[in-house]
DNA sequence: GAGCGCAAAACTGTATACAACTTTTAAAAA
DNA sequence: TTTTTAAAAGTTGTATACAGTTTTGCGCTC
């Protein structure tokens, strides 16, 4: 595997601490640059990484947690593939929580919510003008998260930002169009009604 | 910390893996046998399993995702102590969570899984008999996860068995009264309706 | 007697070493 | 040529060793 697929550039030059390696790996997935199904060897990563197994261990353990990677004992870990039943349980589930939390968002933005909000969208397209849908995807994601931040929900912000990771891989697998993500106009609606405090209909749009 | 405790007589005499450790300190927890807050030391599980601080670790942070236990940086593990804040969403989730798989389950339940319900009653009752007041708590909570299994949405019933664990420390935590558990005549008014594939009234029970 | 400071003990985080299992590869038999 | 089998190469699971941080305990000062 080339190392420089999963490398995420990291700020700090020493001390890759083992929550380090988690991000990495995670973004990697989010963004679509190691596919489900892909074989992650303990070995390689500590190598690409520079720690040892150990970390990469702890790291594996974790994305297994958030069902991002499949691990089998005495056989490794790989990238998860979720069924077409997992796929439907997960949209499912969002559209249980997400409704719920975009309404507790509504009541609760800030100004600076509303703005923070407002910033991801940006970047968004700008990942989208520069072809970088793997980055475009991430961030729509973060979108989602974001709101069950503000919705201040941390129970519930926890399972939405599980079912948001492992969408990322449904898409990978199951989505043949492009446009994968939400449409952007959606995206601003959304912001509009979390910022004019109207829950109803910040819950209907999502 | 006395051994005993917390060392779930194993049924396998040796070999004692990973997960096994994870399983023991789980159920440990559910019964209250160990409290929220008590430090969790690496090198004494390790002696009291009979294994090495790795196996430690990684049962440990098994749990940590679990939020049963707090681990903090170079200071160890402890035992989740939720605040009132967290115990509010816990129950705020639950209740957005578990009628619907309710009324999922009274559409798919089968004559088995009636029985297995009405088992899991029987031994709660037992267990209450006993003044086993631990133990009780535990059953209590593996039948709202056995709902869920039953209900065949594994996404939201891994959410739901996350909850119940919670629940446990909370209970452990906030509650006063002996009879912290469901009451019940409410298991087997909910088994009934189940059985009659009484969505509606499943759903309202819960 | 209370509070501060420093050194030692204890514990966690990481790396390395070894054991067990899986997969591959190659040779032998059908 | 195909199948079977066995050995070896590679990978994961667990244990041990070492480094860095936190806590503890004792002596000293005020």
């Amino acid at each position: 595997m080339d190392p420089a697929i999963i490398k995420t550039p990291s700020a700090r030059p020493a001390q890759p601490l083992a929550e380090d390696v988690t991000r990495a790996l995670t973004l990697a997935i989010h963004e679509h640059r190691i596919k489900p199904g892909m074989k992650l060897g303990e070995d390689e990563l500590a190598d690409i990484y520079g720690v040892s197994r150990t970390v990469v261990r702890s790291a594996l353990h974790a994305l297994a947690h958030l069902q991002l990677v499949d691990i089998q004992r005495n056989r490794g870990a790989f990238v998860a593939q979720p069924t077409l039943r997992d796929a439907r349980e997960v949209f499912e589930a969002r559209e249980l929580l997400e409704p719920r939390i975009a309404r507790m968002a509504a009541a609760k933005a800030t100004a600076e919510d509303i703005a923070l909000l407002q910033q991801h969208i940006h970047d968004e397209h700008a990942a989208l003008a520069e072809a970088d849908h793997g980055r475009a995807l991430h961030l729509s994601g973060q979108f989602h998260i974001e709101i069950a931040r503000i919705a201040d929900q941390q129970t519930i912000a926890a399972f939405v930002e599980s079912l948001i990771s492992r969408s990322s891989l449904i898409i990978a697998l199951y989505w043949r169009r492009e446009s994968a993500l939400c449409e952007k106009h959606a995206h601003h609606e959304l912001v509009q009604a979390i910022a004019d405090g109207n829950g109803d209909k910040a819950a209907d749009l999502m």
